[in-house]
DNA sequence: GATGAATGAGTATTCATTCAT
DNA sequence: CATGAATGAATACTCATTCAT
């Protein structure tokens, strides 16, 4: 699965033939179906793990609501995630960039992140997939805002930053260290 | 050419075949090759085309640095010709999510782009193919900001805000008009 | 025609589009069907002109007997139009090369060569297409050489001889006029 | 391999389908392409593994110069190769036939043959392709033959005659044994 | 568990030929 | 007489998948 993330995330998933991929792992055609059913289920089973991965980390109590530690938690998690696998989210997007195959994406994305809530499907970012959380955290932040301060806008602001955040560094050949580092921080203190 | 981008934007570029675009075309295989060398051909030629009419938005004064209101103007026109042709924009984001194919379309963006000025060419975002101009216009806001304001934060900040919304945007069914319209004005005021 | 010959030889029949002749013709496609009925035909003519040239030299005083004298004839004649048009013999041998399309350059060629009289049709040199007076020459040569000569044998020699000089001779980049000179006379000593 | 030099052969190179080898190779074409890289690669293999089996025959001691008995045994040789087969040889004619191809068949042809020596390369019959060694010969059988022997024009006609042979002989339905016999020894006996 | 030979459906591309103008 | 847009059948090559061993 890790030989099969990195040539997915170099050469694209329908360019990169089986063949290759068992050859860079080191076994054959066949022991690779014996584990996986077809290529579309191997893709699924590195979707499925790395979305596993990061379930855990959102809303660590479990209450539903994501208080101010929570957020800033969560920025923090989410970011150190793209920087240890960068190649998974260059897949991910590549996928999502697909229209035909976003929709099965997104509903496997969905199964992991939601409970149940089920978020207006067209918009094809990531955080859109755990849309509940997010907007509620930006209605809450109203109160210490004031008036003048547009929740719905400020949590789509939000969304833009990160996913284009993650999009162009999960790009990079190499990140400088301390460019991530004040984009992250930047990042926190806007949007926090 | 049309029914190929909006083919190559639903299904992705490697997946739609050739026949499937003659057929919707109501044109034979044959045909589309009269017209077109090869595949990559039309694929290279639509973009060109749309490159072609982005490429006049930029700096309308030719003076290579953008004013303030040439920045505003320059964020209005990206922003309506996403609206005009949402489905070039995923076409476009999907090759560049794909590495093998990104260096190619990055070489000919800057060709259009850009007049000579080499950017990082690892990080895979369309602002940073005209990088020069941003962050030129950043480092001089400077001046009106005072000590504190750091300059290449707020230009990746504006970066990724600008590529998170692009590809937001283009990836929704419809857009929201009350929602599309805050969210211009929102990015405008934060980062003019 | 001549341009098609060039290309056909050069490039060989089936390797050459009908639309790269048209082109270097500087004529469209539509005429050049207008003036033959299909590529096939068009090579058939290419073959018939030139069959039709060589055949007024064979025989000239049409009693379907070779003297001496119209032997030496017929043997410069043969290697002058060698010198001439060396594309059409590159040509002619090239298919000639091709068992499939064979039989059918055979039954031209003897059309205009041959009255009446059907050769082995399976040995594919050229000089065998006009067998009958040649072979009617060696037998009548023992007369002249005495019983150790063998006239099968020493017509055999000679079209060995002849169907090799003109195979090398027509692929020559450039003819050597010495050696060319010398071979031409080598061979009328050897089997006048 | 064999089936295809035998389709190659009789319908030419360009004219045979791969898929139609498959079918009388008794294969599909997928397995085909396990074995080769290409219809090319199919070809190259072919010829290579002919000319392989052709290379240990020439200059059996290794010296760089052939005596009169391996003059006459590399004769013999040949001769025998051409028998057994003759479809070999069509291929390898037709192909030398097609100036397009004929350089590559010649380089080809010369890494096994030849050692070093660059003959004209112009000149597309076989016997160059092995020059140094049958020159050579002819030059020093003067010394027996006298002052009016032209070495060059022996050889010359030499090489006609053999290639002639060769190509007429390739291309025959069947061989007549006493014809062929006597051809040989004849050839032998003008030339040796 | 492990291999890789074997398959066949699918894909880009070419090109002789037609025909309306 | 002349054009070239249009067609569709043919062809080399790829690749996911199967299966006997």
């Amino acid at each position: 699965m890790d030989v099969a993330l990195e040539h997915f995330a170099k050469g694209g998933y329908y360019n990169t033939p089986i063949s290759h991929i068992a050859k860079h792992a080191g076994i054959s055609k066949g022991l690779l179906y014996n584990y996986f059913r077809s290529k579309e289920d191997l893709l699924t089973e590195i979707i499925n793990r790395s979305l596993h991965d990061l379930a855990g980390y959102f809303d660590p109590d479990r209450d539903g609501r994501l208080s101010e530690e929570e957020f800033e938690l969560f920025i923090r998690k989410l970011f150190a995630l793209l920087r240890e696998n960068p190649a998974f989210w260059r897949l991910f997007y590549q996928l999502l960039m697909q229209s035909e195959v976003r929709k099965l994406l997104v509903n496997t994305t969905m199964s992991y992140m939601n409970r149940g809530q089920v978020p207006d499907s067209n918009s094809g970012n990531f955080l859109l997939l755990i849309p509940g959380m997010i907007s509620e955290y930006f209605t809450r932040k109203k109160e210490r805002k004031g008036e003048d301060y547009d929740p719905a806008l400020e949590g789509n602001m939000f969304m833009y930053t990160v996913e284009g955040f993650i999009m162009i560094t999960a790009y990079m050949d190499e990140i400088d260290e301390v460019n991530y580092n004040k984009s992250v921080e930047g990042i926190i203190k806007l949007y926090k």
